[in-house]
RNA sequence: GGGGCCGUCGUCUAGCCUGGACUAGGAUGCCAGGCUUGGGCCCUGGUGAUCGGGGGUUCAAAUCCCCCCGGCCCCA
């Protein structure tokens, strides 16, 4: 069987809510409020799995874990004008309880930064106290007025790891930074999502922040989706709330604050990055079903009796060792339909147990990324699941990487960026001044956005593509979500 | 922010322009039974829709008008 990837490529907005509500990961459209989905079992375990991986990165980086309340007060959120200025527009308000006017308006959280700093400035005085590092996985709000998507452009982000950390120096917040990129490359490595990093813009960085960090995928349909986000805050926060530490020297000053965050889209993008017409194929390590056996009926009653039971006997194995494995045992159903019906799920193995395996003591296992299928003796089983599994996992990345890498172009004229962004490129360098005006307007005649400046050392020849200066680094420039 | 398309059994959809024979049709799913079972087989019976919500026009509204809610697409 080939692996096609026509529908993943060229239709993916259907290929995707097909793959959500026919794999039965979320259901979306439904609930009578825009832009809120719902996470059915299978995409619960899952988004479940993706959680606990951040959650071991940042438990074993000194983060602690901590959960603030979901609402935050008007004045309050108004601390930081920038901050508030940034969001205004897409703050939900509590403005009712019961029958009675509140005096002071609640809003639902669109972010954390202000109830954190406030509770940050009750607890920490010391520079001895800092580095501190906190953390939530929370609800958060956004009344989005675009098109909302699922999993992708919500108004109520559901899996919202929001971290936040405080520092002596801006220095130390500044390494900080980094340290969060690593664990975020980590992160997206594990998950078998291939990203690019780029520092934002001034004109798109956070609300509140010195600068942005953001990782990007691009998705099957070259566009592009941020993944994660980093920012230096600097004492933006800090000195809005007039919060002082002591220092080492004994003179008091203002912490310097990071905040870096992950959402639901990170279970899109896990979802979205490794597919095929029959659906996704999920990376071993987060799919919630490992194997899933297949029994095929013998000729006769009897037969068919001690297949099923053989094909038990193998889940047992399997699940006996920690692989997560199930069977489908549904008689009315042709072995044919289940394929499909697993394939949606995105199952990264298929075990097919039928008269001929149960007669050699073997299990025919297919891999679900490359349709490869190979007879094993019941004996060798679980090794064979296991490097199978490890299999799949490099193979996946492998292609992931190589897709994302295909979509990166280079142009030195607007006409040719133009040209190549009509094609679907998926994201665009260009040589840049550096000057925000020539971003601005590039975003402008291309129509398109601006993602940034690769992160670290690059060598950039060349002029700007809109003023024609001497270009000081590349802009990255694609269509995005 | 601007423009367009759309909303009918769980899902996809016919009907809407031209109001009445619509008791709202089909497919799929689901339930029961039979037959199959190594890539969505087939047959029989059953279940399932106050036509997104509210208001209006009319003797009569899924169909025409208004408001709201929700979804999708394009542009800024």
């Amino acid at each position: 069987m080939k692996v096609s990837r026509e529908k993943w490529e060229n239709n993916f907005s259907e290929w995707f809510d097909r793959v959500l509500s026919e794999g039965e990961f979320y259901d979306y459209g439904r609930y009578p409020v825009k832009g809120m989905g719902v996470w059915t079992p299978y995409g619960f375990r899952l988004r479940k799995n993706i959680i606990e991986i951040i959650r071991n990165l940042l438990d074993g980086t000194g983060h602690e874990e901590v959960l603030f309340p979901l609402l935050i007060p008007e004045d309050l959120l108004r601390k930081e004008s920038e901050h508030i200025r940034g969001f205004e527009g897409e703050v939900f308000w509590v403005t009712m309880g019961g029958h009675e006017q509140l005096d002071v308006k609640l809003a639902l959280r669109p972010t954390s930064e202000v109830a954190i700093t406030y509770f940050e400035s009750l607890w920490y005085k010391s520079y001895r106290q800092l580095p501190k590092k906190l953390y939530q996985i929370v609800s958060v709000f956004r009344y989005e007025t675009k098109a909302t998507r699922p999993m992708i452009r919500l108004r109520e982000v559901t899996t919202f790891k929001e971290a936040h950390t405080l520092h002596e120096t801006y220095e130390d917040a500044e390494r900080q930074v980094w340290e969060a990129v690593e664990i975020y490359k980590k992160f997206f490595d594990i998950l078998g999502i291939p990203y690019i990093i780029s520092r934002r813009p001034e004109w798109d960085k956070f609300a509140g922040a010195v600068f942005t960090i953001a990782f990007d995928t691009v998705m099957p349909d070259s566009r592009v989706l941020q993944i994660g986000t980093v920012h230096h805050l600097g004492t933006h926060f800090t000195k809005a709330f007039d919060y002082k530490i002591q220092k080492k020297d004994g003179t008091l000053d203002y912490p310097h604050q990071t905040s870096y965050g992950v959402s639901d889209r990170v279970v899109a993008a896990s979802i979205a990055v490794n597919g095929d017409d029959h659906g996704p194929v999920l990376n071993p390590y987060i799919a919630p079903i490992k194997v899933v056996v297949i029994p095929i009926p013998a000729k006769t009653e009897e037969g068919t009796e001690k297949v099923f039971e053989y094909a038990r006997e193998i889940m047992k194995v399997l699940n006996d060792t920690g692989i997560k494995a199930v069977i489908d045992e549904d008689r009315d159903k042709t072995p044919g339909e289940k394929f499909y019906v697993w394939e949606l799920k995105g199952v990264p193995i298929r075990a097919e147990v039928g008269p001929r395996e149960l007669k050699e003591g073997a299990v025919f296992l297919k891999r679900r990324d490359t349709f490869e299928g190979r007879s094993v003796k019941k004996e060798n089983l679980v090794s064979e699941v296991n490097s199978l599994m490890r299999e799949i996992y490099e193979n996946l990345k492998k292609r992931a990487w190589e897709f994302l890498n295909s979509k990166i172009k280079r142009a030195n004229t607007l006409d040719e960026a133009k040209k190549l962004l009509e094609a679907k490129a998926g994201v665009v360098e260009v040589p840049w001044c550096g000057r925000d005006e020539c971003g601005l307007k590039l975003e402008d005649e291309l129509q398109a956005r601006v993602l940034g400046s690769p992160v670290g050392e690059v060598k950039v020849e060349g002029k700007c593509v809109v003023c024609g200066n001497e270009a000081k680094s590349l802009l990255r420039v694609a269509k995005t979500y």
